[in-house]
Formats: C-alpha cells, sequence, structure tokens
DNA sequence: TTGGAGACATACGCTGCGTATGTTCGTATA
DNA sequence: TATACGAACATACGCAGCGTATGTCTCCAA
C-alpha cells in the first residue's frame, strides 16, 4: 500500500491533509462562498499557491472535502446495515446510524447546506446519486424483493426516501446542539411511522 | 389602489418590472451565479446603475424573483385547496396543483435549485417557512385535527412534508419537458401511497 | 422659470479567483 | 560530492463582477 515514501512525498501529503483539515473547518464555520483560500492557506502557514498546486481550483478543493465526509459516512451506514439480516432492520439500523451522523455540526452543514451551493445543485445531486442514492436505492431494492414494500417506481421512492433522509439532515444541521437529541427523536418518530405506514403485512 | 400615477412613476415601475422579467430568464436560464447584472440590464436596454436604483444588491433581485414566483404559486395552492371541503381531498388537490406548477421550468429551477444558492440555505429555508411550510402546517394541522392522521409533532412531519414535496419538485425541475409528464405521474404515485400509507382509517 | 428630486448613467475601487512565472529544496545521476 | 532536474511551493499579475460614489437629465411643483 505504502511502498516507503519519500521525505517530499511525505512533507507534500501532509500539507496536503492539512489543507483538507484546515478548509473543513474554514467551509463549515463561514460557508463556501466566505470562505477565501488566503484563508485557508493561512491557517496552515501556506499561501494560495500551495492551494492551487494541490488542487485545480476552489471548487475541487470543496469537493475533496465533500467526498472524504461523504465516504466514511457511508462507509459507516453500510457496514451498520450489514450487521442485520432482516431487510427492514437493516433499513431502520441505516436510518438510525444516518441520523447520528446528522448531529456532527461539520458533516451536516457541508454536506446538507453547503454542498448544493458549491457544487452547483446538478452537480450536488450526481454525486449524491453516486454515494447515498446508490445504497438508499440498495436498501428498498431489497425491501421490495423481501415483501416488505410495494413494487413502485423504484427511482423516485429512493429519491423521495433521499428527501426525507435529508429533511432530517438539514434539519438537524441548523438545530442548536443541545435540541439535537430532542429533534433526532422527533424525526426518528415521524420517519418511523411514515415507513411502518408504507410497509406491507408480510405474506 | 393607484391614485393617478405621474408619468415618471409610470416608467419607473415599468422599467423595474422589465428588470423583474428580464432577471427571471436569465436567472433560470444561466442560474444565479452566472448571470451578471451587466446583461440583465443590457436585456432592457439600461445599464447596471437602472438595476442598483430599483434594487439594493444582486441577491435582492433575486429575492424579488423569488418571491414573485412563490406567491402566485401558494395563491393558486390555496385556491385549489379551499376548492375541497374534505382535509384529505384537499391536501390532495393542493398536491396535485404543486406538481402541475413544478413542471414550469422557470418555476422549478429559480424556488428549487437557485433558490438556496442565492439566498443562502438559511435565508432560504425562512422563506420557505414563510410560504410554503406555513400553507403546509395548515393542511397536516387539518389532518390531524379531523382524525385522518395521528398527531404526531407538527414541525416535523410538515417539514418531512415539505420535503417530500421538494423531492419532486426539484426531480422535475431536471427532467426534460417530454418526460415530466411520466415522472410526474411516477411521483404522484408514490407520494400517494406514501400518504395513504400514514392514513389513519376514519372513527 | 427655476429649484429640486427622482431616475437613471458613468466612473471607480475593491475583493477574490485563476494563471503565469519565479524560487527553493529534496533526490537521482555521473 | 557536484550537479541537474523536477516537485512543491511562493510571488506577481490579469481580470471579472459587485457595490458605491458621483454626475447628468428630465419631470414636476411652486
Amino acid at each position: 500500500m505504502s511502498p516507503v515514501k519519500s521525505r517530499r512525498e511525505q512533507y507534500s501529503e501532509e500539507t496536503r491533509a492539512a489543507l483538507l483539515d484546515a478548509a473543513t473547518r474554514r467551509f463549515a464555520e463561514h460557508g463556501f462562498a466566505k470562505t477565501s483560500l488566503e484563508d485557508v492557506a493561512a491557517d496552515i502557514r501556506a499561501t494560495r499557491g500551495a492551494v492551487y498546486h494541490h488542487f485545480p481550483n476552489k471548487t475541487a478543493l470543496f469537493q475533496a472535502v465533500f467526498d472524504a465526509l461523504e465516504i466514511e459516512m457511508i462507509r459507516r451506514v453500510t457496514e451498520a446495515a450489514a450487521r442485520e439480516a432482516d431487510p427492514w432492520r437493516s433499513a431502520m439500523a441505516a436510518l438510525d446510524l444516518f441520523l447520528d451522523h446528522c448531529c456532527d455540526t461539520v458533516y451536516g452543514r457541508i454536506v446538507w447546506q453547503e454542498a448544493p451551493i458549491a457544487l452547483g445543485w446538478q452537480r450536488w445531486h450526481e454525486c449524491e446519486a453516486e454515494y447515498a442514492h446508490g445504497l438508499i436505492e440498495q436498501l428498498i431494492q431489497a425491501l421490495i424483493e423481501s415483501g416488505d414494500m410495494p413494487p413502485l417506481p423504484l427511482g423516485p421512492v429512493s429519491r423521495i426516501t433521499f428527501h426525507i433522509f435529508g429533511a432530517a439532515g438539514m434539519a438537524l444541521a441548523e438545530t442548536a446542539p443541545e435540541d439535537k437529541a430532542r429533534v433526532r427523536g422527533e424525526y426518528a418518530l415521524a420517519i418511523g411511522h411514515l415507513f411502518d405506514g408504507a410497509r406491507l403485512p408480510r405474506s
């Protein structure tokens, strides 16, 4: 995996990682538009030159931040879902861990609030199609096959599901830390009821 | 209402209306970021000076465009909902007309795609809270009172509903005109099923 | 008819992105 | 061990586009 890095490679990777870290914090705190690359660079005692050496432009830097957060989230949710054998319980476990994740200020702000702005709505949606959307479609497909859900058109259903999750994600992202637990509970209740209603009695 | 306008007032209102019209088209076609006030002004054979005379800044111009679209939409949906006496049928009529409205390219693009970018997510959400959100809360409140829905926490439920509608709105906004009818049908089906599931048997 | 104010046009500064060019410092090669 | 080369940055510049300050014209009231 890492065939002995040279000193130069090590330095380079460290500054790149530092840039990603600084950018993550800046974007999460001030948003995409109000974050200047000057500031990000200054945070790690470098200049904009360093940023443009590692990333082609501001959007690409944000994209890298976004990707890292999404990949980590998908990884953990997939893991949680895989632990349950029953499709329905698997989906519920995924929802549960997703809500947990959304309580994280950085994830919520960047993925659910800033990303559509930074990447543009279209690109954001393409990314979500690649990450979350794929996972959701998988879970729902399993629910349909197991007879837990009626065979509605998969595209719209998973997109609606995505947006329902998004509603919770956005709501939690803008909730004050001390209220997150309560709000999280309310959304879990409401979403749970909604899905229970859509559920078919197992044959 | 209009106590005899002077010639000057008339001119002024006309250019303002023309600006709004031009801005609406530009924003809908090229998006907020890629629309320069220079172009908007040029469209009506004026300069940026005219824009800044009528609006304090670029965002305010967009806000005016957005407001006009939302107010018109709310007006028509409210009207449709009021024609039905039964709360459930009233809500369904509202959904139906809303989906119709989202098939309009300009409305879909500006309200559902560009607005969060232009106004910022926070401000956008505040606006929606004022417009759509209020209407949705009203409809759901009626459903709970009539016993059609269980008394879940009103906030989350109406926010989730908002985002479900949003899912359809966004999806329709990016669907090619020739496919809009089909996609609209799919979403109507999926949403209908979801709500039917959440419905309580009338006592 | 004339002063004033509203409705614009013109001119300028500033911020921040992207790019082109310069400089330093590891590292491979002779 | 001297040197050349290229990666990893820093510095400098151009440019678009927003916002603002100032100028000009024209309508209307007194």
